[in-house]
DNA sequence: CCCGACGGTCTCCAATATAGACCAAGTCTC
DNA sequence: GAGACTTGGTCTATATTGGAGACCGTCGGG
């Protein structure tokens, strides 16, 4: 299960939704960076249909879809947000070690 | 960073090595459920540049190749074995929930 | 009358993952 | 002494996945 839903956009998505509250889909796109629109909708797919996140239209035009967190998510959600301040936090330290990496390895 | 962190198998190689300690390539291989060879080889070789795992060769025949966590890598342990646990104890209901998602999205 | 916004979908192509063969060097079996 | 087997990979060929960009309908603005 777990090997199902670790994928990156999916955890940025609830990253987000996490941090900023709901957000349309257009919101969604920009606040994950790098996101394509084809795998934003795929993982929101995926989300919805696991109960992690709801899908809201608003029959308007242009139309608005919000998406927000179910319970199931925002637990998830919970869990993940740390990994991203660990990640921001230790940047500099994984860099570092990059770089000793590749200079160990340039030539030997 | 985290983008370039939150691949599937580098987070079931470090809940492998937090949970069952220091193991080698093939203990790996064996304990990472659906790990190619060479995707466990990739995972790991970038675990180990960025400075969260270490690989130690014991000149044997057969070779023995050893990896284990460094501070770092511990650190991200730590924070990911609650995913793990979380994705296990709420199979479940997302199974549920899928069940439910796909009988509303059948035919309409 | 044409353009843009929105929330997608579709198609095509590039990138990535998987399966499976292959490797060297030593040990074990026959 | 000829094979077979082991380990930790690498290499190649094929399958799967991801991204770029076109397209859609409907409405408002210029």
């Amino acid at each position: 299960m777990f090997a199902e839903l670790a994928d990156k956009w999916s955890m940025l998505i609830l990253m987000s939704l996490g941090e900023l509250g709901p957000q349309r889909f257009s919101e969604l796109q920009r606040a994950v960076d790098g996101v394509s629109r084809k795998m934003l909708t795929q993982s929101l797919r995926t989300l919805e249909r696991n109960g992690l996140v709801r899908r809201t239209v608003h029959p308007e035009t242009p139309p608005r879809v919000v998406y927000d967190l179910l319970p199931l998510g925002r637990e998830l959600a919970v869990l993940v947000a740390p990994l991203g301040r660990w990640a921001e936090e230790r940047t500099e330290l994984m860099l570092a070690a990059r770089e000793e990496f590749d200079r160990a390895h340039a030539d030997g």
